[in-house]
RNA sequence: GGCGACGUAGCUCAGUUGGUGAGAGCGGAGGAUUCAUAACCCUCAGGUCGGCGGUUCAAAUCCGCCCGUCGCCA
């Protein structure tokens, strides 16, 4: 029975260029993406770019351009980014979008109407070079000066509408406490909780002193902020504000979503206020938080300041050098996916890129089909039983079954890291078989030759399934994989259980020896 | 400043409720070997388990203090 599962990133703010930062996040939802349409569930993955705000604004306004105008370049940079890492998400959405900005409007329509968004005036200490306020504590502790600019914080009153965050105190804590999964990694969790435990103040979600946003309904003296605006993605994308309309037909059932994947940065509003604020439109909250840490670069933290972003150029320079596969293989491996920052390091890549590809997947298919080529003349051997210690004390169907079911479970985590591991330690485990049971070394001998297509078969079937729980990790690599074992897959109509399951190789069944990956040299740091 | 982590072999880290001589992967060194992409396999790390003090028959594992790194908050 396929069920909807729905996996989000963040909408990727289109002041910033792109860069590994937003990749990894879209490629650890791109890998769940796959693996769980390979399990047979249909799919809805959701990316995409948020336009509005100040910074936009001020952004177009120095280069002379129109803020729509410097929106849809710099979206389109995103959007080619994903093509260039052939993610496969179902939708790119745009806050700028018509259907977005009219939804949004409707469901602020909704919060104001049933008093959940009111309107409201504050004052405090405003720091004008950086529109923010800075609460009574902190301007005294900076001597009433900004932290930036140095310039004297000015007291400043506005009008602005507030959400009700006070209000939901205790349905979140509720929510937390029922559901303790709800915001992972765990240190993620406590440190929301207690921000929580401090007790929850009603958020500003308009702005008054620029135009580049939606208008808030009702008031267009006010823009609505663009926090609020973005996170209202996930839900327009479906077009949940609008029940009769097409876009709700035919992916309203997608709601709610299986996980929403972010970057630590934007934890409070995801965790916090977007629970509250779907509560308060009464609709079902998502299935959980995951906020994965930061890479830093060869060491030190990436700023704007030391330009050691690790960009678009650099990341198609690895590209060219190592392939697509090495790329996602590096990060779904080494990436912060924990609550620590993660080190994109030149050379962990090339070793890693070595050290699994090469030697350890690509190597393992290439001793197995070049021994089918050799001493079965390329063809899948019948897998008699017996012999050569009874096979090595190896129950190769309850084996692959296990990793299987381990695999989806880690999966349904979202433990990428640990499905990744399982897959590749099923080759590792075909090359600790071959070492157990010398199947060049039984080739030497013509009445052992039952023995040796045992072996052999057992080989290249295991290679064949640890193919298929790789392939969402390393989409390409798996694909010649099967295309050398004479296999036709297409993971996006066949399933898992059939795929997984022991048997799948037909004997006769033409093979050809492979070479997955090249042995390449370490890149050059330029 | 408040709260919370973390600090174990060159690197990344495992080490459940304290108890055989402290581990894995990667890198590095040596050896063996050919089915394979010099890959696979075997052997090799003399690490004060951040420092000091304490509890205990016994602590990397509990307590206190200190040093260092970091996160969240104010």
């Amino acid at each position: 029975m396929s069920k909807s599962r729905c996996i989000t990133t963040p909408i990727y703010y289109v002041n910033d260029r792109p860069h590994i930062g937003h990749v990894y996040t879209t490629t650890l939802c791109d890998a769940w993406a796959r693996a769980i349409r390979l399990s047979g569930d249909e799919v809805f993955f959701l990316t995409g770019t948020d336009e509005h705000g100040a910074k936009v604004e001020q952004s177009a306004r120095d280069k002379g351009m129109d803020p729509k105008a410097l929106a849809d370049l710099n979206s389109a940079e995103f959007r080619k980014a994903m093509e260039l890492f052939e993610l496969t998400n179902d939708e790119f959405i745009r806050t700028t979008d018509p259907d977005h900005i009219r939804q949004v409007q409707l469901f602020v329509k909704k919060l104001i109407d049933r008093g959940d968004i009111y309107l409201g005036e504050f004052e405090g200490w405003y720091d004008r070079g950086q529109e923010e306020y800075i609460t009574e504590n902190r301007a005294r502790e900076l001597d009433y000066k900004s932290p930036i600019s140095g310039k004297p914080l000015e007291r400043e009153k506005q009008s602005n509408y507030y959400f009700r965050l006070s209000a939901y105190q205790d349905r979140l804590e509720k929510l937390f406490a029922e559901q303790p999964d709800f915001v992972r990694p765990e240190a993620r969790r406590n440190e929301v909780l207690g921000r929580i435990r401090e007790g929850l103040q009603d958020v500003p979600v308009s702005r008054t002193n620029f135009s580049w946003g939606i208008p808030m309904p009702g008031d267009e003296e006010h823009v609505i902020y663009v926090w609020i605006d973005a996170l209202f993605n996930y839900a327009t994308a479906l077009g949940l504000a609008e029940a009769g309309s097409e876009r709700h037909a035919a992916r309203g059932h997608f709601w709610p979503a299986d996980l929403h994947v972010i970057g630590k940065e934007i934890l409070w509003f995801h965790a916090v206020i977007w629970p509250a604020m779907l509560t308060a439109l009464d609709l079902p909250l998502p299935g959980g938080i995951y906020a994965h840490a930061f890479w830093i670069s060869e060491g030190q933290k990436m700023s704007k300041s030391l330009g050691n972003f690790v960009d678009l150029p650099t990341i198609e320079k690895a590209i060219g050098h190592y392939g697509r596969d090495a790329w996602r293989w590096y990060l779904l491996t080494q990436g912060p996916l924990g609550g620590q920052d993660a080190d994109f390091q030149r050379e962990k890549f090339h070793e890693t890129y070595s050290a699994d590809l090469v030697n350890t997947f690509g190597n393992c298919a290439s001793r197995t089909t070049a021994m089918t080529v050799k001493y079965f003349e390329s063809e899948v051997p019948g897998m008699a039983d017996g012999g050569r210690g009874e096979m090595a004390n190896r129950d190769w169907p309850t084996l692959t079954a296990t990793a299987t079911e381990r695999w989806q479970a880690a999966i349904n985590r979202f433990d990428l890291d640990d499905a990744a591991e399982i897959a590749i330690g099923l080759v590792r485990e075909v090359d600790s078989f071959i070492n157990d049971t010398e199947p060049f070394r039984v080739a030497k001998d013509d009445t052992r030759q039952e023995e040796l297509a045992g072996i052999l078969g057992r080989c290249l079937e295991a290679v064949r399934i640890a193919a298929v729980l790789l392939h969402p990790f390393l989409p390409e690599g798996t694909q010649r994989c099967w295309e050398a074992l004479g296999q036709s897959v297409d993971p996006e109509f066949d399933e898992l259980e059939q795929l997984a399951s022991w048997g799948g190789l037909t004997p006769g069944t033409k093979v050809q020896k492979v070479a997955l990956y090249p042995r390449v040299e370490s890149i050059e740091v330029e």
